[in-house]
DNA sequence: TTAATAAAGGATAAAAATGTCCTTTATTAA
DNA sequence: TTAATAAAGGACATTTTTATCCTTTATTAA
């Protein structure tokens, strides 16, 4: 569906933007470790995130990654673009090479309904959303830390 | 989202059931080459569908691959949870290592109602439906042969 | 200018998914 | 019973995805 790399694209952008106040910039082990991911991975991500200009970095001591203003209303569909391009919302649910209404699978009709929803659930949601929903407490992006007696 | 080694199977099983008549039987490189799959990795996925009943087989001359009049209205997530379990149907997202309403990542609504038409869509459809799609030429499981000049 | 800090980037490793090859087993017709 | 046929199954190869490690570059404060 959506690749590894990409969720935690996702929701390292979420913690970065639930965190846009008074030029506070996050460094990539604070970053990773709030979302659960490798750090050495969630550098990669984020690099190529800072790259599309979807989020913005800064080297050097006092640097890290930020979200600039302009960049807060992106919708989260950006974020999947940049990772892992737009072939799920394109691609036919049986795996024939074109996806098209002149020569559909069979699965066609019903898979695209799904696969639109897909889609406009990460286009008409905004990174701005996300991170409000998060700093509500409303949402999370970090898993449940369970204790040792518990099960999953 | 789906595996290709699912997607094969599907189409496969498609194929199977739209050649359901008379005690035909179908063998591996027969099916590939109706679906454009390898043919050994065809092999491979008709076994496990063949040993969760969902499609039956016969050894030796005359052998090969069809399928039972009390196998034609199962519904294509057999297939999926044969081949790739229910994973898609249950996971987030984002990734986070539950999905649940108490704990939820701040996509969970909009996702959960992609991931449920999804689910639906596989659920809420048989096999003996999709092959008469195919049968009466409404649908294709085999990708259009595009002639060289023709591009993508 | 220098030392320290943090991201960028290149190279490599590990794991998972996809794909191939070859031997074994079951079934059939002759 | 034997030879032929077709799936079952084991082992291996390739590709893609995920993950790690180390060096280089940019930035800052002292
Ligand atoms: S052709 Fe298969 S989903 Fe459109
Ligand atoms: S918690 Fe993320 S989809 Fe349910």
């Amino acid at each position: 569906m959506i690749s590894k790399a990409c969720q935690y694209g996702i929701r390292a952008t979420i913690f970065i933007v639930s965190r846009h106040h008074d030029g506070v910039k996050l460094n990539i082990s604070e970053i990773a470790r709030e979302v659960d991911a490798p750090e050495a991975f969630m550098a990669k991500i984020l690099q190529v995130l800072s790259k599309h200009r979807i989020i913005t970095s800064l080297k050097g001591p006092y640097g890290g990654f930020f979200i600039e203003d302009f960049q807060l209303e992106q919708p989260v569909i950006k974020i999947v673009n940049a990772i892992d391009g737009m072939s799920v919302f394109e691609e036919c649910g049986l795996g024939l090479k074109q996806c098209s209404a002149s020569h559909p699978c069979p699965m066609h009709d019903q898979y695209k309904i799904a696969r639109d929803a897909l889609q406009n659930a990460f286009l008409h949601t905004s990174l701005r959303k996300l991170a409000q929903e998060v700093n509500e407490g409303d949402s999370f992006i970090k898993n449940l830390a369970l204790k040792k007696s518990e099960s999953c």
